[in-house]
This record gives C-alpha cells, structure tokens and sequence, in this order.
DNA sequence: GTACGGCTTGACGTCGGCGTCAGGGCAAAC
DNA sequence: GTTTGCCCTGACGCCGACGTCAAGCCGTAC
C-alpha cells in the first residue's frame, strides 16, 4: 500500500508519515518509481505509535515499543525498555496530575475568596447605611 | 526604579519585562535617556502576572486582572472579567485532570498487563514442560 | 493532448514565553 | 581616558509535531 492508504488506514495524514520517517521511526520501502510502499505490519507500528501519541507519549517515548514490535514480539511492550517507558510515564503523570490538584485548589481558593469579597461589596451597597464602597465597582451613593 | 531593579526584585529577567511591555501588558516610563523607568505600582502588576504564570495561565488571561489593578482596584481579582477567567481556568483544569487521570489509568493498566505477560513467560521458562514461549524472548523450542 | 489525483523533496510557518546574541549608548568609578 | 555595569533595539533560536505551500514527476482517464 502507498502512503495516501497508509495514512488514511490510520487516521493521520502523509506528512505525518513522513515525519515518522526522518525521524527513522517508521522507514518505508520504495517501488520503482520512488513511491513509499507499506505493509499490514507498517500499519501495526503506526497503529502504536499513534495510540501512544494519543497517550501524550513524546515521540522518542514511542520508539521502544515500535523497536519491539519490529523484533517480532507480540506486543509492543513485550519488552523491558517499554515497561521502563511506561513507568516513567506514570511517574510524570502522578507528578503532574499532583501539581494541577495544587493549583485547582489554589484557583478554586482565591475565586472563592474573589467571591465573596463582592458579595460583600454588593451587600454594602444594598444595605442603606452601610459602609462606603471602595470604588466606582459598586457604584453606591454616598 | 530600572529594569534590572524591577526583575530582580520579582525574580523574573529583564527580557521578560520588555516581552510583556511589548505585548503591552506592562508599559514603561521613560526617563531622559531612554531607560524605562518603573514604579511601585508596576511591582504590584508585575507580581500578579507572574502569580498567574505560576499557575499556568497564558499571559492573556493575565490581562484582565492587570488592568483590574491598574484601574485602581485593590485586588487583581476585584472585577468580573477577571472571575470569569478564574471560572473558564477551573473548568479547563478540572478537565484536563480528569482526562489525565484516565490516560493514567490507561497506561497503568497497560503496566499490569504487560508485566503479567513477562511473569507467565518467566513462569513458563522455570517449570519444564509448561507452555511454549512465543518468540526468542522467553527462547523455548518447538 | 491534457486534465487529474497522488506521489516526490524541500523549506518555511505555527504556538508561547521567553533565551541569547550582536552592536551600540550612558554614567559613574578609577 | 578607559573600564565597568547597566541600559537600549533588533533579530534569530528553541521546543514538538506536524501544517502548508512550492514546484515538479507518475500514471490513468477522457
């Protein structure tokens, strides 16, 4: 199959194919006429490639498990330097997903407290008497 | 105070101050010969954007609160514009942890999986007479 | 013949938030 | 006078994974 096929097969696009290529992740053969040529397995490399892509992987982090695959083991995280990839990929996201818990929280926070400093606002003005608005924001008569 | 002042009592370099007043997020006095000249005011706005670049908001979505401040608001967070940003930020953390946390277990799974599968293999290598490998990796005849 | 779709390589554009140089000016210290 | 330190503008570099355009070849259909 030609490259056009390949893609589409995949759910990419040609560029992205030949993207893969000169990075040396996804080589193709050439026929006569210089046109790339696929197989079923090439359409099994890229198949890993984009679901770990999908994953978030970086493409570097994807070529232990194309390597494997290429070595003709059943899967590509048959073999250990895919196992290290994965962890260390948990260990990014355990990481990460920690550090956005923060600042949720810390978001969460500070528009609570941004919150309820207008509401207070808000109560001043609609209570006559009450104490003076600190600027044109809550607009009350004085 | 100068540039140089200014940075380094933010912690942040003089290159990022003149990226911010070009994109006119934080504009300079100039002083006779040229140099920008800055105030303490400018230290308040200055602290707010980088409190919010911590927080991984783009230098946009600071924008609001800079001229929140600059129009004479006690907090960053006193006007509407910039609550809505707070709003629009928790939403996409929350999504963007939720879909982490997914592809965490996904990958977490894939883990376990793949290292089950080397477990057999090992198991199967150690007992003789149990199930045949499937590639040189476990190296069993057939 | 020619029009068309698919293929080729090469190279620049994208996005954000700066880093890092190049080349030169201003002011104070020595 | 000259060295030092801070300042100025302008412009390219970076990172990743491609998008997009340019210019041209291959093969088939009309």
């Amino acid at each position: 199959m030609r490259i056009g096929e390949l893609a589409a097969r995949a759910g990419t696009t040609t560029r992205t194919l030949r993207y893969y290529e000169s990075r040396g992740l996804l080589p193709a053969r050439r026929d006569t006429n210089g046109y790339r040529t696929y197989d079923e397995s090439d359409l099994r490399l890229l198949r890993q490639i984009r679901t770990l892509q999908d994953f978030g992987f970086g493409l570097e982090e994807t070529r232990p498990f194309v390597e494997c695959l290429r070595a003709g083991h059943p899967e590509g995280d048959s073999c250990p330097a895919s196992l290290q990839v994965y962890r260390r990929k948990l260990g990014e996201l355990d990481a990460l997903i920690a550090e956005l818990g923060a600042v949720r929280e810390q978001v969460g926070r500070q528009l609570a407290r941004a919150e309820a400093a207008r509401a207070a606002l808000a109560a001043d003005a609609a209570v006559p008497g009450g104490p003076e608005p600190e600027c044109e924001l809550g607009g009350g008569p004085r």
